[in-house]
DNA sequence: TGGTACTGTCGAAGCGCTTCGACTGTCAAC
DNA sequence: GTTGACAGTCGAAGCGCTTCGACAGTACCA
């Protein structure tokens, strides 16, 4: 193990140099460091990551929450984490992984034992208990998701509230005059999860401005619950062209119970997701969507947590614009037949 | 921030008596022990970190080297991470997070800057290059998977060659004469990924064992592709009976497929799974399927590393037996059918 | 020509912990 | 009564780095 020492002889300087050579704290002269800077390579130094983190009370980790709950999607969380270590490493830093079933305590812990900078939280809720804690505990953190209270707290989401408010203006643009929110289990409208919660309250929002007809359903993830859960969308709204789907896994399922119930997308029902857009590329027909940009959220978390790390003061709340991308799944409203089919 | 010459001073004792205390390292009297204890709950004393790090060159932290490549099903390496995070804190070590995306390179660093005491490395390539740099570097590790040459390494994983055999068997001793593997993304196999090489070459072991006719075919993740494979095994094997399916994301696809086709399931076409068990649960009819006990191996894994921090020789390979549950799915073959219907 | 202001470098202190060797009693064994 | 062994505790050193203050040297201005 080659220490700071060790280059500071073969440089033929004092290890302060070396170290101000490395962290450009303090001006040196080029051909000092130079000299150095050869000599790390030679010796291939590398900097002991405790050593560094004791004196400087600077880890230069983070700490990632991630859910695993139920109801969650996992591709898109692990999108977001993937962005996130990505994002992380092009700053010097390092992830480390805490799962939520630690809960608070594990905020608590690696705060207390200085083993991470900052903090990342995934999956909010509106009425999360880590955000009294966040506040009391002096951790940067940033949230990715909104909490009702979001007061003193940084936090990132795509804009649901505008998502599904797009989507009920697509439906509406089109034509169609009843149409449904298919949403996510039970379980995480029950959580009162932010994201679901605020989707909802933009349906309703859009709904009620441009007049149409809207119904509401939550949905579990197996192919038997997707089934009835359409048909009784269709028993109580036989009329119903245009469907609001926030639930991935369902996504194929969906549109399989709708073969098998003999309507067409688009030419007797729309379907608009809000997913991944791969997901919805993936699908035939090609979802009509409003893209969930994890990489995008998640590599400006990190941004901002090393902002405020740096010491700039983040904005309180950034909601990334929410954008539908017309695919070949939505289509004008069918023109309401009755019984003149000759 | 509380120190530990807080809590010295707070019990009356010195520092290192609290150290020897917390550690267990020496002995301590029973009354020294409490009074040390008490102080440590009365202040809120954790230790740092960094410093526990520095002084003790052990840091209590794992690399967990995950894949983010194409064809990869990631609910199942999610459920490798937890198993991973939580069994790592129940022996008191945090888990930091790398993308197998910085590859060997990330290796390198994270232990030469001691960062991490030991590594778990999953998704492991018959000819992987990070295997010839964990033999060289002393850092501890413990591969999920297995690569050709794994001399010098402990590994451990699904045994997926008897997985394969196993289904094989099964479908032979219902009297299919003709079934076939359809296998994960053809970029899996490229890629030399152990295993979908080690479930194919336990197809056809047990091909060749049991005297049937075996097809096998990769299959991509998008509907159409699954259609089209389908048809043509089907063409190329027009009385196929049995279906070896590994590759979780295609399931759902596959059994609609299948219906499309007219092929019922298990009537005339027995279906075979190896995948996570809630997803052979949630399949219509249930699938018959060989689990990944990802849990258990990830559990184990970290065991096993942390035995191998303690000084344990753990074994050089550790292979999970597959376990086969019969469902829904597979039953007996049907009778060859000539066109004497009536 | 002296004062001022940098620039570039060094040495030492200190981050909070572990661990080694040393010291003090106690108690059993001879 | 020594002697040894051992349990229980302490102090000091040191892990490898950052950072602060000091200081020599140079440059510039009055």
């Amino acid at each position: 193990m080659v220490t700071i020492g060790d280059v500071a002889r073969h440089a033929g300087v004092a290890a302060s140099t070396v170290s101000y050579v490395l962290s450009g704290k303090r001006s040196i002269s080029a051909e000092t460091r130079q000299r150095v800077h050869a000599s790390v390579d030679a010796l291939g130094y590398r900097p002991n990551a405790s050593a560094r983190a004791l004196a400087s009370s600077r880890s230069n980790v983070l700490a990632l929450v991630i859910p695993l709950r139920a109801g969650m999607h996992v591709p898109v969380m692990m999108q977001f984490a993937t962005a996130v270590v990505t994002t992380a490493r092009r700053y010097d830093h390092d992830v480390l992984l805490l799962t939520a079933d630690e809960g608070a305590t594990g905020l608590e812990r690696v705060q207390q034992s200085a083993l991470v900078d900052a903090v990342v939280v995934m999956d909010i809720e509106l009425y999360d208990e880590r955000v009294p804690l966040l506040r009391a505990l002096d951790l940067p953190s940033i949230l990715i998701g909104f909490p009702l209270d979001a007061e003193g707290l940084t936090c990132i989401d795509l804009d649901f509230v505008g998502a599904a408010e797009l989507c009920v203006d697509h439906l509406a643009d089109l034509g169609h005059k009843r149409i449904a929110l298919l949403g996510t289990p039970s379980a995480v409208y029950e959580r009162q999860t932010g994201f679901a919660q605020r989707t909802r309250e933009g349906f309703r929002a859009g709904v009620d401005r441009r007049g149409v007809h809207g119904l509401e359903t939550p949905c579990e993830a197996a192919h038997e619950a997707v089934l009835e859960t359409v048909e009784q969308l269709l028993a109580d709204e036989p009329e119903l062209t245009g469907l609001v789907v926030q639930n991935e896994p369902i996504i194929g399922p969906l549109l399989d119970v709708l073969r098998q119930l003999g309507r067409r997308v688009p030419e007797d029902m729309s379907v608009l997701a809000i997913c991944a857009d791969d997901v919805a590329e993936g699908q035939r027909p090609r979802l009509s969507s409003v893209a969930i940009p994890a990489e995008q959220i998640g590599q400006q978390a990190v941004e901002l947590l090393i902002g405020k790390l740096d010491g700039l003061a983040p904005p309180a709340g950034t909601l990334v614009p929410a954008e539908l991308t017309a695919r070949e799944s939505s289509g004008p409203a069918p023109q309401p037949v009755r019984s003149t089919t000759a």
